[in-house]
DNA sequence: CATAAATTTCAGAAATTTCTGAAATTACCG
DNA sequence: CGGTAATTTCAGAAATTTCTGAAATTTATG
């Protein structure tokens, strides 16, 4: 591996913590690389970059490509194929979490609902239901929450971000300033 | 292994996407089995119900301490030691994104400080910080919000989840109706 | 359609992770 | 203390995952 010092510290992180994100260390550097460079790479440019078979490359490429995390591209008279990684951080953002809870989340949410059809057998499962009952409306409203929030705008997502908890503050207050504005006169939305 | 099919269903599904999630397959159905069980198992009780070695167990119910998801407890007149999740799901869900954030975060968020503290040797090397920025900025703003978050009460919480993106409409909504506050009354509260 | 370039596939090697059984340690009790 | 039950440690075995090189396939071109 022969990189600049910023460059290759970032990418080593990556593969190190790539096992910690399920995925494996040479995605992870594979992704990083892409992520800071300015412009597309050959699978060979990779090749040189980490220092590992063209093979490898190959493969997680192709992971990286299931996981919808890079583009391919084609330069004119060029027959390789070129990859990057979208320049919006928040489109990356949105397609990784889109993909982690497809792999993470729902095959559990489809497990949990089969379970709950079945008919208990005796006490010990009707608890056990009534606990994974609790499991599956948890991540319901979770991924409730989430099927709303990402389809706002990136300004939006920026601005409710922002806020945090003091959303909550301000739904007292709204409760506060509607029913300050229906004693003093009548507001035009409800 | 000899559990009702419903605990056993849910065992092994939990041991299966371990790996996704970042555990071992062993670990999953401890976790899996202890949030199922009505009352807290001893080692010896996992050993059974999952046939695992008794030294495996104790490495796994380990890790699952490290992160905070299971809990000790003791019986009168009993040495052994015994085993529970807590019983509030959403402070197991607390506990999870705290100990996924320590885990999966923190540590490239300092990478990433570092990493723009240094003078960049070449445009290239320019680039890549300028990509890094954004994404210690875009971490930086989702990590702010957890903080806040975190410390709501689970029924501020669950309102939160509920509101979803209809947050920024009653952003919005609630500009307006200031404003109508304004126009027609003084309201007591910004 | 022959050739060459690029990419993919895949069997086995290498590396890593997980699991076990035996031994060591700890905690408690009379 | 000495004994016993419970737990932990850890070296090596087993299982799994990752990686490679060689061969096969695909794609474009004259």
């Amino acid at each position: 591996m022969n990189l600049p010092p910023i460059i290759q510290s970032f990418v080593l992180h990556f593969g190190e913590m790539g096992s910690r994100w399920g995925i494996n260390r040479t995605v992870g550097q594979i992704y990083a690389l892409l992520y800071v460079s300015e412009e597309p790479l050959c699978a060979d440019d990779i090749v040189e970059a980490l220092g590992i078979s063209r093979s490898n490359v190959s493969m997680s490429l192709r992971e990286l490509q299931a996981w919808n995390l890079v583009i391919m591209r084609h330069l004119p008279d060029d027959r390789r194929d070129f990859f990057t990684t979208p320049d919006d951080i928040w489109q990356i953002l949105r397609t990784l979490a889109e993909e982690r809870k497809k792999r993470e989340v729902d095959p559990t949410l489809s497990v949990l609902r089969e379970l709950l059809m079945q008919k208990a057998g005796n006490e010990q499962e009707r608890y056990a239901q009534s606990r994974l009952a609790e499991m599956n409306t948890l991540i319901e409203q979770l991924t409730n929450w989430y099927d709303d929030v990402k389809r706002l705008d990136t300004e939006r997502l920026a601005t409710l971000l922002s806020l945090g908890a003091k959303v909550t503050k301000l739904l007292d207050a709204k409760d506060r300033i509607v029913s300050i504005g229906r004693r003093r006169a009548e507001p035009d939305e409800r």
